[in-house]
DNA sequence: GCGGTAAATTGATCCGGATCATATATTCTT
DNA sequence: AAGAATATATGATCCGGATCAATTTACCGC
């Protein structure tokens, strides 16, 4: 660390919603569904309607949700909290394909009788989320085509980001590919505070190396450089954007 | 070269289904869409009403249908032949998405004015593709459900191939990488034959490489290994497996 | 405040695979 | 059939990043 840095490195500035086993009462449920980007072509009644179908459930961080390869009954909806869905491999090395953010889904959308999770899901923070059997959910698509059609809309959006990461894991450095990810992070989860723009979610180095395919001992020495260099600041658990364009260009150049 | 090679090396075993103008005639049009897996639900002649949207259009091998990049206004269905999607990188360093087979489709989806292709699609042999107005198509999709749940589904599972891909970048080896790309390869375009399981489709160190996100020279390295040990027959373009099993355990064990 | 514990940093070494450089096959031209 | 053009093979070298190994730092509970 030189000493001309002036990165506010005690106490995480991170401050999550911890989200109390009341947070998912009753009462928010329909506001919650309401604002779900696939439900807004709902009329309120229809929201009421399919709000029957929902069970809400509560996990604390680090909890898995579900466990790829079991046999899958339902589709889960983030309501509160962030989702983490991950790969294993044979290694026990952690594949981090996406982390979630209220209002976004995963679990089991096939209609298949004998399907499974094709990943696992784990409460990244304390989470709220809200279940609904499978057949329920197709039930809900196939009734209303426009929430079919957003749902469609959302997972090709998803399809894109996971095809834009094999073009970074194929052409890409690890400095590119954490850059990237921490720009991809800070658009979805950014709080901007005196330090920055303060990713509000707790993220070491080693979830930042699950993220973009590398060691958590090269992502700490890119996170260091990205550092000394002025673009982030960074602590035990959390990171800002001190200079986005900078970033931007770190994410972007050959080298 | 070891001499105890009896692989037939000379003469591309290889037999692309040509695609004269004529293929994509009126009278198979019908046939073609109806046999889609998104119109299964269609009723014959809400197949008839479909066929009305769609245009039909050739390409030889080599010629770019859609830029990435470029305003998008047509969803493609290939009809005939295989369509590669590709992304460009800065360096000029190709990375290969997907290959299609006739009943797959490619292009924009989404309803934004603005949308752009989010990849290349280029003709990997000649092709006959049925080209549809976006709005069109997701008018199709709004009015019959099963349709708009069917192409979800093939989203859906395109999404989980693109994960499994980001998993192997992240975690396997260029052998196993190319092993299993091999293997996927077969299921889908493989036919028996008395060299093997052949690759129905041209495939050059360059195309493997550019799939399985390596070079030229370690894909030759890769296949030339396999080859030696007698689990796969290669020459110029083209790839057999002669020991599937064999391949697999290349595919899956940790080296 | 004082340890205890988990995260992060940093150094040293090693290796898979990229890169550079030719040589060799195979197919296409005429 | 000879020659051009393209695909493949293979050797030599180099480097990014993985791995192994200590430390150092930050946070938490008491």
């Amino acid at each position: 660390m030189t000493e001309n840095d002036p990165a506010p490195r005690r106490h995480s500035p991170v401050e999550i919603d911890t989200v109390p086993a009341a947070y998912c009462s009753v009462d928010l449920r329909l506001e919650i569904l309401g604002n779900l980007p696939f439900f807004a072509a709902l009329s309120p009644d229809q929201v009421a309607a399919a709000n029957e179908r929902f069970r809400e459930l509560g996990f604390a961080a680090g909890e898995t949700i579900a466990f790829s390869g079991e046999p899958a009954a339902n589709l889960y909806v983030v309501a509160a909290g962030h989702v983490k869905l991950l790969h294993h491999t044979l290694a026990g090395k952690d594949i981090l394909l996406d982390l979630l953010t209220p209002g976004e889904f995963f679990g089991n959308l096939s209609a298949q009788e004998d399907a499974t999770y094709a990943e696992t899901a784990m409460a990244h923070s304390d989470v709220c989320v809200l279940a609904i059997p499978t057949a329920a959910f197709r039930a809900l698509l196939a009734k209303h085509a426009a929430v079919a059609l957003a749902v469609l809309d959302l997972t090709t959006h998803r399809l894109q980001s996971a095809q834009e990461r094999v073009r970074q894991l194929s052409a890409y450095s690890v400095e590119q590919r954490i850059a990237a990810t921490l720009l991809r992070l800070a658009a979805k989860l950014g709080d901007e505070r005196d330090v920055g723009c303060l990713i509000q979610t707790p993220l070491s180095r080693d979830d930042l190396a699950q993220m973009t395919g590398t060691t958590p001992e090269s992502a700490s020495r890119v996170m260091s450089q990205l550092q000394k260099d002025g673009l982030i600041a960074s602590g035990r658990q959390w990171v800002a954007i001190t200079d986005r364009p900078g970033l931007a260009a770190r994410a972007d150049e050959p080298a």
